[in-house]
DNA sequence: CACTTGCCTGGAGTGCGCTCCAAGGTCTTA
DNA sequence: TAAGACCTTGGAGCGCACTCCAGGCAAGTG
């Protein structure tokens, strides 16, 4: 049977709470196949692979064969990832990120400022796509009665 | 002289009023080298050649010796250009906005429902990043008491 | 007049974040 | 046991949005 198709689905549960354990569990397992992981996140196999080979993931568990066995702990991360992606944070950082993570406890003043950085960028580009949003809003006012399709407005 | 230095002056006024004339006028002239513009607007002469290039500027006026000579249109164009890149708008489609106005009032429909939809994006996106900031605000908290430079913490 | 500075062009190069390929091994279901 | 879906790897390729280069013209300054 097939993994089934869900990919994009960006909308976890808002509450992802990192590393605790209230993830989406696609089955009691705890080891997912690539391809699990693939449809959970939204990412590709390949991506998946590729955040790998980059650092950005900390070491998966293999099967005796050699395939990878995702565990919930690494769906957390990989959620987080996708979070920090979202903030359009560069990949080079994020893997900054996991390096400081490996690095154990004492690293954890940087990740805090690391964090607190990204957190500025956010803001600052909420408010950006704020004052683009009134920019839109004025644009379209100024189309205002142009509609979509204007033949057969009789009807 | 050289052209003053003012990359990244993203925050220009914020009612930038696209194709009204409020803008932030340089100097009296209505007449800007590409330099200037890449001043006033903090994108690079290479991408204002660029944009022209691949349609995403009406035609720019020339000196009878060939240079470009921008106008305080072509500034107000760009500050809208602008703001749709802010959203993460392809260029592709910007392209196609900018042949829908080069195609006159009659596409005016299609320009008001491809603006509608940019803005349904950058609303979802910006509901994308406030979810975002809650997980930081999360994480950082879990770092809390971690303060940066923790030698010499007792002065 | 030489020199510097700024502009022009077409086309090549860059960096990022994937995305795919080839060649092969593994797992599952009939 | 055989087909077919799935997994593995290193490395190549792609699309986007620039970014830069070479070679050359034009305008201002000592």
């Amino acid at each position: 049977m097939t993994v089934v198709q869900m990919v994009n689905q960006q909308t976890v549960p808002a509450a992802l709470c990192v590393t605790e354990e209230t993830h989406p569990r696609p089955d009691g397992r705890d080891q997912y196949t690539i391809s699990e992981v693939a449809a959970f996140t939204g990412m590709s196999a390949h991506t998946l692979r590729w955040y790998e080979r980059i650092g950005l993931m900390p070491h998966v568990d293999r099967s005796n064969t050699g395939q990878r066995r995702f565990s919930n702990r690494d769906l957390d991360w990989l959620a987080f990832v996708g979070k920090l992606r979202l903030t359009g944070m560069p990949v080079a950082d994020m893997v900054t990120y996991a390096e400081l993570v490996r690095e154990g406890k004492r690293t954890e003043p940087q990740r805090k400022a690391l964090l607190e950085a990204t957190r500025t960028d956010v803001v600052q580009r909420i408010a950006e796509l704020q004052d683009t949003l009134t920019v839109l809003d004025y644009k379209i006012g100024t189309y205002a009665g142009a509609e979509q399709a204007p033949e057969r407005t009789g009807a």
